[in-house]
DNA sequence: ATCCGGGCGGGACAAATGTCATGGCCGACC
DNA sequence: GGTCGGCCATGACATTTGTCCCGCCCGGAT
């Protein structure tokens, strides 16, 4: 005989986020909820598979930039893993380009950290039904930005380049000849309509392209 | 006759923090404890001392990346407009540098938002008491890590090449020589032990030096 | 009175960065 | 088979960046 003394089904949550004092306040305020059960709380992105394995949640709670892996990469091993779970993106930066690949990775629903915790326990159940929740301008912004025009390379070496690396550290690290990553660098700032790698590189975060 | 029920004075407590869902959560969490109340939430830096001379709270819970003013300014500022009010710093990054700048404006506490929620609650009580709260672990890295050895100007620039300027964006912005503004970057780079501004302004920031 | 240290600027030079043209290699697509 | 695009690489070149000189003006400390 279960245990549970509520009548209805309640929903089971995973949270994934890496800065505790918000998680915990998260899985505090949903646990209070009467139809949600937070059964899981992670902080590293490559604890979200596993914990979801264990735990067969109905909805996973996910921030997108995690330590170990990405919370958008996340989703779309749920989606394979546990197709059951239905997933909502938790983050701070509406960026375009995570809300696309967001949806590309399967998501059902793409919050910003902005906005009232009232908009939380809301979502969950609206995901849960079949809804998908996505803030309509932020849809129109990554609609109209249109999708990412660089290749897997400048990505990389964008991304190498980040913290101050040399052309030669740059290099090292991806097993690349100096002049091919002037080259990429080159045109990413080209592509991105900057004037140097860091405006490239701050064009190519902004929209979410990293 | 006071509408408040409790006998026990309860703790007014002024919550900064931009990010809106956080900033709601522990709104909530806060409220919940028998002996504290949140008097007064704002978003933003430029808002909190007004909000404090209207509320008198307490305790000011700041948060240090807020836009229109940082909550150390904000915390220097109410230590001479609102001298009752014990300021109790909350942020993302424990760097050396913002604890120093944080105990020299005054704050009676320093909290990251790692570690659980409970902590809050307890650090609140504290610092009325009349405590100071500081990580030890913490406190013993912004000892050892001596102050901060750029001049002013050295952080200006520093500041202004944030996102990819070039020298000559820098100069305009500055109204300096592009040879100034060179050297003031070179010396920069000296002095944080790095090779380039990328390098140097990222060491800056994580020394908490901006 | 002298000696710092900081703010400000100039000039010269080496190194790093960004641009461009060119070419080979591959796989996908028509 | 031909074409196109991405990946990788060279070499030459202009620009930017970083370094090291030098100098001037100030205010505060000795």
């Amino acid at each position: 005989m279960p245990r549970d003394h509520r009548r209805a089904k309640s929903i089971r949550v995973l949270l994934a986020e890496d800065q505790g004092m918000l998680r915990g306040a998260l899985a505090l305020l949903l646990g209070m909820e009467a139809d949600i059960e937070v059964v899981a709380q992670v902080g590293a992105g490559d604890a979200i598979v596993d914990a979801a394995l264990t735990h067969r949640p109905d909805v996973a709670l996910l921030d997108i930039e995690l330590p170990g892996m990405s919370g958008l990469d996340a989703a779309a091993e749920l989606r394979t893993q546990v197709p059951d779970c239905r997933v909502l993106i938790l983050t701070t930066f509406g960026r375009p380009g995570y809300l696309r690949r967001a949806m590309e990775a399967g998501a059902a629903g793409f919050l910003v950290k902005d906005g009232p915790v009232e908009d939380l326990a809301a979502a969950i159940r609206r995901v849960l039904s079949g809804e998908t929740v996505v803030d309509p301008a932020l849809a129109a912004a990554a609609l109209s930005a249109g999708p990412n025009p660089l290749t897997a390379r400048e990505c990389d070496v964008l991304k190498a380049s980040a913290g101050g690396a040399t052309v030669a550290d740059i290099a090292a690290g991806l097993h690349l000849s100096e002049s091919t990553v002037r080259n990429y660098l080159s045109s990413a700032i080209g592509k991105t309509g900057t004037r140097n790698r860091m405006e490239a590189m701050r064009e190519a975060r902004q929209q979410g392209w990293l």
